[in-house]
DNA sequence: TTTGTTGCAAAACGTTTGCAGCCTC
DNA sequence: GAGGCTGCAAACGTTTTGCAACAAA
């Protein structure tokens, strides 16, 4: 089942570079494969240290095949607090961002009601392909800490 | 009009800085101002340029200061094709972003369903203040473009 | 054989920091 | 007068670049 994903993340990076006539690199493959194993996002350096364990690749690299992944489509890159951070997303259920902009943590979520509206929305002179959605605002934790400082200053 | 929407950010950084015992300095006034003249999206340097013409400002202070306003919800922070922009956000219609994939481009686009399904949805442990959509996909320019490309190759 | 891709290191870039001095309160 | 904020410049971390060597087609 995963394995599956692994597949055809694969295939689609195979016939792109087939198709482009660009050139199927050992590093390409590599790099993709382990950004299909990790669970949650990663600065492209974490990755980069990741990878150095199981296979050599330069930094320039990470970052060429980085854009490569974005562009298509099988890597989303996303900016928290200034931060910016990746991760996978091809065969991944559409999920959002909570960013609590106090504690910059993040939280995914997802809602049928905003996939459908997203999805069937009318987009002129534009062919939509993906989409990332950041809702900003305050997590309970951090909601909690700013009512008790309240209290305490009255 | 314009002026009324000027006077109320003003407001909303006044009451903000004094309610939090903060300098209400001519630099973050003079800032927030020239941010809320400018129609498009920037670049913190660029603001800082575009700044240096008028008040005497250093980058740090930039910096500070964009860091503040999106604390405040007052301007939005992006990412385009690995380029972090600003603008500001306040009493703008609610938008959101085509992004074309290929050539970077950007056009703002509304739509009330996705308004209204964002808006309703239901947030677990978190207070939704803000949003921000990217729609990542091809524009119609490019599009032709590669589609030429391609009838030729054959 | 051709040329796209890599590794490497240096450079460029954008952002943050530390500190002395200033100015708001 | 206290201390938050600024300007400045240096430091920092991240991303890009130029080039020689390599390897995929």
């Amino acid at each position: 089942m995963t394995n599956d994903i692994q597949q055809q993340v694969r295939d689609i990076l195979d016939q792109y570079l087939k198709s482009h006539k660009l050139r199927r690199t050992p590093e390409r493959y590599a790099l993709l494969e382990e950004i299909y194993q990790q669970e949650k996002h990663f600065k492209a350096d974490e990755l980069h240290q990741t990878m150095l364990q199981k296979f050599r690749v330069s930094r320039a690299t990470v970052y060429n095949s980085l854009d490569l992944f974005v562009h298509l489509g099988l890597v989303m890159r996303t900016l928290v607090d200034n931060v910016v951070e990746y991760e996978k997303c091809y065969g991944r259920k559409i999920h959002y961002h909570m960013i609590c902009s106090v504690c910059g943590s993040v939280k995914e979520f997802t809602d049928p009601r905003i996939a459908l509206s997203v999805n069937t929305a009318k987009y002129s002179r534009f062919t939509p392909q993906s989409y990332s959605l950041n809702v900003y605002g305050i997590c309970n934790k951090c909601r909690r800490k700013i009512e008790k400082t309240n209290k305490q200053q009255k």
